[in-house]
DNA sequence: GCATGAACGACAGCGTGCTGTCAATATCGG
DNA sequence: CCGATATTGACAGCACGCTGTCGTTCATGC
């Protein structure tokens, strides 16, 4: 089996490595095209996908559960979320859970731009599903989402890991100073 | 049809509309991955993609040859590559066809890191693939490729138009103009 | 009530992709 | 041969993702 990458992979790992790369590809088309299709809109791919998450969470959210229903780090959320404030098309609202965590809402202006956008990506989509069923659309949206939430399975349990290993050294070191200060007083050494 | 994003989506659409989304997450998640599997090595997702890329082509090549296999911005490619040069993973060598731009070519020691990364990789990559089988991460790999290759005829084409309208507004701004002088000394009009 | 740990926003910096521009170079057609 | 066009590297700036840090706030357990 001759392999073009390593010849250590299955064929399985083979196939995945090319899925990978294909991955990457694709992400960056679908990207570039995201940003030319809502540009007339004013948005951007990753404006227009946050718009998005607000409108789909169905209520107003802090800018953390709005990250982490979209796989992304708090920050880079916090970041164009603030930008879709300054621009209106989002606002926030006092949370009575945290007084320093506030609500996300979709501002009219931001509901209508929204709506523009996702009618725009309805035809878009359409069109560029038409050569594939959906049945095959959907069976390999299995795939990604198993090896992704595989992915995610992975990094839980090694920061898993890595913090309890952390506390043991924590609490060896704490065991090994109190035990130091009585060996010496009482000269047992 | 109940759809989640919009009611226009076929089911097709629908179901690509997700794949999307999915492809977004999973692209963070394997850049995540990927960068800490080569760590250890002093490399990231992009540089190791890069010197794979390099690796791949078989012989030396202008930046822009690598940019263009690997779909990617030539500036994109040129960034990371003169990084490489700089730590010596990579070398630039004079092109006989162009004296301006230079062959790039693995040095010893980044033809060893690319090693090191492969095989790091193989085994990750044997591991997540446990799970699936070729067969069906194969079947995803071609629903994948078709939407790229059909995002990039797209654009391909959306570009010509652009500079045909273009060209056709040039060339009739200029009939229009060489008509106008002619048109006056004779004093036909 | 208090201490501890976790979550959160603000701030900061970095890597990596993109686009645009300009000068150098190559290619092609008249 | 010359002009037009395309390609290329260098330069620049920006969007967008990440991680880390710090102070604030909340939740939990003693």
């Amino acid at each position: 089996m001759k392999s073009r990458f390593h010849q250590n992979l299955t064929p399985a790992g083979e196939v995945l490595t090319e899925l990978m790369l294909e991955t990457f590809r694709l992400n960056g088309r679908l990207l570039a095209a995201g940003d030319r299709l809502v540009a007339p809109l004013g948005l951007t791919s990753a404006r227009w996908q946050i718009l998005g998450a607000i409108a789909l969470a169905g209520n107003a959210q802090p800018v953390a559960h709005i990250a982490r229903d979209m796989g992304l780090a708090r920050q880079s959320v916090q970041r164009v979320v603030d930008e879709l404030a300054r621009e209106k098309l989002v606002a926030f609202a006092d949370n009575p859970h945290h007084r320093r965590a506030k609500l996300v809402a979709l501002t009219e202006h931001g509901a209508a731009a929204y709506r523009d956008a996702i009618a725009a990506h309805a035809g878009w989509s359409n069109a560029l599903a038409e050569d594939l069923s959906a049945e095959e659309i959907g069976r390999a949206l299995v795939v990604l989402t198993t090896l992704r939430e595989k992915l995610e399975r992975a990094h839980a349990a090694q920061a898993r890991a890595r913090k309890t290993s952390l506390v043991r050294a924590v609490r060896a070191r704490r065991e090994k100073i109190s035990d130091e200060p009585a060996s010496t007083p009482e000269g047992s050494t």
